[in-house]
DNA sequence: ATTGCTTTCGAACGGTCGTCCGATTGAAGG
DNA sequence: CCTTCAATCGGACGACCGTTCGAAAGCAAT
């Protein structure tokens, strides 16, 4: 809330309204008033409604990476930055699960709107290649006697922590789907 | 297309346009004019969008099992009955994507509304106890010296399954990302 | 042929949507 | 002090939304 500029403003009140009742729910009028500001501001800063959107998707993709940097050490094995992502992931869904809600919501529309599309893809692809390149390496592909290639593996392991991320959503109730987050490490064995 | 009744007509329709468009995107004009129908009929026959949108869910829900019941034989091991699964998420990733796209957008819906989340939630919770059931047996667990319970490692497979077809449709220019769901196999050994 | 019930239609309603535009404000530079 | 230009506002626009309603049509059963 240390938005200073109604720039600002407008983006943190279009996440804030994004995590509270999803994109289709979601009307610039909302946002507007979330934000304190005139509904004709968000036309002037952001061109239209889909441009304020891929200005979400950005700042959710930049949020994530600075997250993720401080959990993966340099001296860490490859394990043991699995273990990271899962420990994250667990981590997120229990603390804050509203943040998978809007990654859902935002995958969900790049689904049926190409400049979506490649945005979300390419996020999506950042991931993906830091798992690749930081988890499963060339040295524990040979050690576990991996014929899949890395980038193979890294999209069964993502995908892993995304659907049971969907799981986790759709039943809140149950505590114990992260836990299942767990079971990954068996692909470390 | 075989739909002779009004009612059956206006589902298809619906299942269409959902596939086509997605549920931001979707009216209930579209859907009338889809069906070749006047708009009014909607409500006759399903009380409003929400009851329509609810039909395609029992709808969708119906035509998984049903699909699934011709994979699996009681004559195949567990490991061969979870290849299965695999085989028939890759068969459709490939050839009818529209389907996948239908159900993360109804999942999506399900995000946000109680009447969608209960049914959704209980389709997904269908295929997780067949996926437990069949594939994850107690005599599995203590062949392969697993700690984990039959519900967490199917959680984690089904999690797996819809994440990788998640990719897979963000990136259909990708053909190879339907091969990381064999990767799976990798909890059987 | 008439009755009664279900089905179908087209038009209309009140609301909300995203966008646009003219007017007002505010601050910086001459 | 005046000019200039970016920032901000409130209101209006046309389009489309989901829903409702009265009338017409279809169709058994009497």
């Amino acid at each position: 809330m240390l938005a200073v500029t109604q720039q600002e403003k407008i983006l943190d009140a279009a996440y804030r309204c994004l995590a509270k009742d999803g994109y289709a729910q979601t009307s610039l009028r909302q946002i507007a008033a979330e934000a304190g500001v005139a509904v004709s501001q968000i036309s002037y800063h952001y061109q239209n409604k889909e441009g304020l959107l891929l200005a979400v998707v950005a700042r959710v993709a930049q949020n994530y990476h600075h997250y993720m940097q401080g959990y993966l050490k340099p001296t860490m094995t490859p394990e043991e930055k699995g273990e990271q992502f899962i420990l994250l992931y667990q981590k997120v869904l229990r603390e804050d699960p509203e943040l998978f809600r809007v990654l859902y919501d935002l995958a969900g529309l790049a689904l049926w709107s190409e400049p979506f599309r490649q945005r979300v893809r390419d996020v999506f692809a950042g991931i993906m290649d830091q798992i690749t390149k930081e988890v499963f390496t060339e040295e524990l592909l040979r050690r576990l006697d991996y014929d899949y290639t890395s980038a193979t593996l890294a999209s069964m392991f993502f995908g892993a922590l995304f659907g049971i991320g969907v799981q986790a959503l759709l039943e809140p109730e149950n505590k114990a789907i992260p836990n299942s987050l767990g079971a990954l490490t068996v692909v470390f064995r």
